[in-house]
DNA sequence: GTATTATTGTCACAAGATGATACAATGACT
DNA sequence: AGTCATTGTATCATCTTGTGACAATAATAC
């Protein structure tokens, strides 16, 4: 393995963050009728993994969260929820951490603190598919969005942490307004069932779905979309501000 | 303050937890009417705490909160749900543990890892108030039920970590079986809705209740209940282990 | 013994929410 | 103008929930 001066410069002048505790975090987008997910792939190597990091000394834990959200997707004030902190004893991947950093060429000496046990919080993040700039951290090749279907296996215990996220999601889709923060300014209808009907993994009666989210006052509707289809064409809505608030 | 060998060795000879991360526990029972709480009053201070701990370097979380709940309550096998982490960048509290420290007559040297930055990872147990067995730490004068409108001011963000659970556990009311937890073998269905009225804190229609939670076939009934009042004896009823699952 | 009282189990009806289906409206294409 | 696919809305049946009424009954009062 070569070194790499400057990734490794970067990594010690680093100063030591909170012990023992990791974030990650699952990002959600909804693109063409499908939910994605954004991953990165390690340098050199195969390995895909959620984003994550770590909690500055002086920072608290949402905001870390919310600057990792930053780094990956160049977007402030995202939707965010802390949903579950994985906390198995076996939470140490020496092998594979000596192999994620030997891709950017960096040689982890013994009692490295990546070489611990970590707690890991997960949080999940709703964002505007069309406002997000993607882009790598330092050890990764690609930052890019997935289809839900077409996830590579994960690192570590990544792929059991997108899981508990997902359920997660589907629970809270009643409760919260999930679709205000995964949609554009404006959508139409069928956009916005279409999401609910891939968080859900089911189809929706469309007349129903129709009359229960305008029966909840929270859309405004707009000028009708032309759409170049042979058909009726659908009015575009918008969230109303004054009725649906962003959390 | 006097020295006190005995929890100083004890407290020395204790191998280090993992770092930063702290756990707190907010304990349910329901006993005559009333949702309970426990709570520690640390040895010669007026300060109340939330029962909480530490996870060894080769435990689970869950384990870690699972041990916690038994050295408290004497019970094993509860019922446990991880709820928040609280993780505010100033949660170090180094002069509130100088004094309940100093309560048990233990100085704390600078650098003494409790005077860190922790997050804490918070739990709520739901446990059959006539089986528990509370019993103090080593730094503790008491452990002791509270009801819920008589709670003391509590030490560090314990207020906030208990309001948070009760909220949770309000939100919750309807997809878990709380009451399964909560209450003892047998009950009455009066019991069992007072239950649901001290969490929600409003009052519910008795017949639909009773249908509602009849319908969910989940209960079995059982001989009547001699109560000795003037008026028809209920009928007590239990869980049905065939359909009721413990979480 | 008999009447009284408070509480319990159940039923009946109204109001509201949800599921399933039908149908007219309409933008683009032939 | 006619056809087509999709959209917005109305309708009806079904299920759920809110509200109140009523008979049953264990203890007490007389």
């Amino acid at each position: 393995m070569t070194d790499n001066p400057d990734l490794k410069e970067y990594w010690e002048a680093r100063p030591l963050p909170l012990p023992s505790v990791s974030i990650d975090c699952v990002i959600f987008g909804f693109h063409a009728n499908q939910l994605k997910i954004l991953l990165l792939r390690y340098k050199n190597t195969d390995f895909f993994a959620l984003p994550g990091g770590f909690i500055n000394q002086d920072e608290n834990l949402e905001d870390a969260a919310a600057r990792v959200l930053e780094e990956r997707t160049g977007l402030q004030h995202i939707y965010l929820e802390q949903y579950y902190v994985f906390g198995d004893k076996n939470r140490r991947f020496d092998a594979t951490h000596h192999e994620l950093m030997n891709g950017s060429g960096i040689m982890l000496r013994p009692g490295h603190f990546l070489l611990n046990r970590f707690i890991s919080i997960g949080y999940y993040a709703l964002i505007d598919f069309s406002k997000a700039r993607p882009k790598p951290d330092a050890f990764s090749a690609s930052c890019e969005w997935y289809d839900l279907d077409t996830i590579p296996t994960l690192i570590f215990d990544h792929d059991f942490i997108l899981q508990k996220a997902l359920h997660t999601l589907r629970a809270n889709l009643d409760e919260k307004l999930i679709g205000l923060n995964l949609l554009p300014e404006t959508f139409t209808m069928n956009e916005f069932q279409s999401l609910y009907e891939t968080i859900l993994g089911e189809k929706i009666a469309r007349s129903n779905f129709q009359r229960k989210v305008l029966g909840l006052h929270m859309l405004k509707r707009l000028d009708k979309k032309i759409t170049g289809g042979a058909h009726k064409a659908p009015y575009l809505y918008s969230f109303d501000s004054k009725t649906a608030s962003k959390s």
